[in-house]
RNA sequence: CGGGGUGUAGCGCAGUUGGUUUAGCGCGCAGCGUUUGGGACGCUGAGGCCGGAGGUUCAAAUCCUCUCACCCCGACCA
């Protein structure tokens, strides 16, 4: 390709709109322009990358026997209904009437659609297992798109889905994607780190996330450096550890004046903050949710999301709080302090419940003796609350929030965190869905099942994104050549001498014929914009002729990733080359 | 949806307080000339409904009202 010719401009300045790296670099390379928010074009140079990284998908997919096939765009809104997913999605799905006033969605995920279709070419366990995929544009309508490619609305996602028999099979299928999943980052010279993972909308059971590990990414990853453990902080566990004192002592009121917070309570009784017990509280789809953790501890609202199996959960009001008759900063589940009561927990509990009032612990409440908690009156705090002697909750598991710091709950190791981002998401889906759309198989003795399913999903935008946020430096872009939009960065400086043009065409021609994959800067540029813009597009190998490199009857090879370059003779290009390539 | 911010040429910005006549600057773009191994220089030139609508006024990029778009933080979300 010349370069003069290439549709695309490079830009010197910094976009206004662009704050991530990614983003910028795409920009000032030609490689994107926005169309609306979260909606871009890809010019030629960016759409080569994401056919590069599509074809090392395929590749490996197929490889394993996966199908591809296409799917469509336009998904009848009933279809979601019937899956129970339109909730699930809510505003995130993109809708719209036909002319009949029909509505249809724009395909978010293709789960739906190819079930339905699953469901009309499968009626044995003859059929399966079955790995099917696509690459297509998918659009979800997210609250915030951000970071050029990294979250939009309108976006290029391979997908697969797995059928299989049994878990067994589910099993096999979800290992085999795995591998193949480690081979396609592999190929594509992009270190991942694989999480444990909440599976959010799209549901499911176990779930991991395929993680590229950079300062900007928006997802936390909480692991361990002494074993293998590693998750997205959504899903991390911790080891929350025992505290506190001996046998449960008798509750007793203290006065507390003008105390509230956590911190306060701490400083104020001289107790460690894990010997206080923190409440919460939350609307969860339109109720109050009070929430009772270990005062060293924070709620992880996807974890208490997930337990309240819930849609839509936010924070409460201090005044919502206070008109349920709660008094925030001295709020307990003991409402009932009657010591001699051996029935004190279970009646603290029905108080709460005839108040409409769900109460969730989590499992930290367990493990300690003689918390500090509210005394539900200003300024009053209780001493030697102890679970389940005291209060008891409607449910108690782990709602908190694991962090750096804290203990492993595999080793004991301290667990360190670090920032990601998703560039593929693997769920063991099970069968809801097939058993919501009716995709059964019959098996060896003729009784009907509902399919087994996995999907599997890969950003490819994204990818491309988050690969130029591991790769880049100040003056631009570094390729990984594997994904490189060419190998090659064909660079002659003052081409206006003949012999300098004579060789540059020469080497094009060579190149071409090669199929090495080469740019050719035709342009009659001083070398410093040249170089610039070398750098700044990131092509793996820079090859230079100038009359300085012809008086020796060479060109100068650089790397883009090293500082160094060298002169290989013009006899020798093939050899020369075929080394550095 | 809450909070903050920005819309003036392809890109980056000034001008808005304090009303004007031809709306500026840099980059980029076109032509000519001089240059040339890390974003050269000179001259000439093209390019604008100042986000949109309405209003105030002799006069609006500038003041008022309403709207739209985009960015950032949060909520939310692969």
């Amino acid at each position: 390709m010349r370069l003069s010719k290439l549709f695309g401009k490079t830009q010197r300045e910094i976009p206004a709109e662009a704050d991530t790296a990614s983003h910028q670099l795409m920009l000032r390379a030609g490689m994107i322009r926005q169309v609306a928010a979260g909606v871009y074009a890809y010019l030629p140079l960016a759409w080569r990358v994401l056919k590069k990284i599509e074809n090392i998908i395929r590749e490996e997919i197929d490889r394993v026997g996966g199908q591809e096939l296409m799917l469509s765009t336009l998904q009848p809104f009933e279809l979601w209904q019937k899956s129970g997913r339109d909730q699930a999605f809510g505003q995130s799905l993109f809708t719209l009437l036909d002319r009949r006033e029909r509505k249809l969605a724009l395909g978010p995920t293709h789960e739906e659609v190819i079930t339905e279709l699953v469901k009309y070419n499968v009626q044995s366990y003859r059929d399966l297992p079955l790995l099917l995929y696509q690459i297509q544009t998918k659009f979800r309508d997210e609250p915030r798109p951000r970071g050029g490619l990294i979250r939009v609305r309108e976006f290029d996602m391979m997908d697969l889905y797995s059928f299989d028999a049994d878990e067994a099979g589910l099993g096999e299928s979800y290992h085999k994607m795995l591998e193949v999943y480690r081979n396609i980052y592999a190929r594509c010279d992009l270190p991942t780190v694989m999480v444990e993972a909440d599976s959010g909308a799209i549901g499911g059971k176990e779930s991991h996330e395929f993680m590229l590990t950079t300062e900007g990414g928006e997802d936390e990853i909480v692991h361990c450096p002494d074993c293998t453990y590693a998750a997205n902080a959504d899903k991390a566990e911790n080891n929350k550890g025992m505290v506190g004192g001996g046998e449960p002592l008798p509750l007793a009121e203290v006065s507390t004046p003008g105390v509230v917070s956590i911190e306060e309570v701490s400083n104020f009784l001289k107790v460690p903050p894990s010997h206080t017990l923190k409440a919460v509280f939350y609307i969860a789809d339109g109720r109050l949710t009070f929430v009772i953790i270990r005062g060293d501890l924070d709620v992880n609202e996807v974890k208490l999301k997930n337990i309240l199996g819930g849609i839509d959960l936010r924070m409460a009001t201090e005044a919502e709080v206070t008109a349920a008759g709660i008094v925030p900063g001295a709020a307990s589940p003991v409402l009932k302090i009657d010591i001699g009561d051996p029935t004190r927990a279970k009646a603290n509990l029905a108080l709460w419940c005839s108040r409409g009032i769900k109460i969730i612990a989590d499992d930290s409440v367990t493990l300690g003796t003689n918390f500090i908690a509210g005394g539900n009156k200003p300024g009053i705090h209780l001493k030697n609350v102890n679970y389940p002697g005291d209060f008891m909750a409607d449910v108690v598991a782990d709602i908190a929030r694991a962090c750096a710091g804290d203990k492993c709950l595999r080793c004991g190791g301290k667990l360190q965190s670090s920032r990601g981002v998703e560039v593929g998401h693997i769920f063991k889906l099970g069968t809801f869905l097939s058993e919501k759309l009716g995709a059964t198989f019959v098996d060896q003795s003729g009784v009907s099942y509902p399919i087994i399913m996995g999907c599997y999903g890969i950003g490819v935008g994204r990818l491309l994104a988050a690969a130029i946020e591991q790769n880049h430096d100040s003056k631009g872009i570094i390729w990984p050549s594997s994904i490189a939009p060419y190998q090659i960065y064909l660079c002659p400086l003052y081409l206006e001498n003949p012999r300098v043009a004579e060789i540059a065409e020469k080497l094009y021609a060579d190149f071409t014929v090669q199929h090495l994959g080469v740019l050719f800067d035709d342009r009659i540029e001083s070398p410093g914009v040249k170089f610039n813009d070398a750098d700044l597009l990131g092509i793996p190998l820079r090859v230079t002729i100038s009359p300085r490199t012809l008086e020796k009857n060479s060109v100068e090879v650089k790397r883009r990733s090293e500082k160094a370059s060298h002169l290989i003779p013009l006899n020798d290009m093939f050899n020369g080359l075929e080394e550095l390539i």
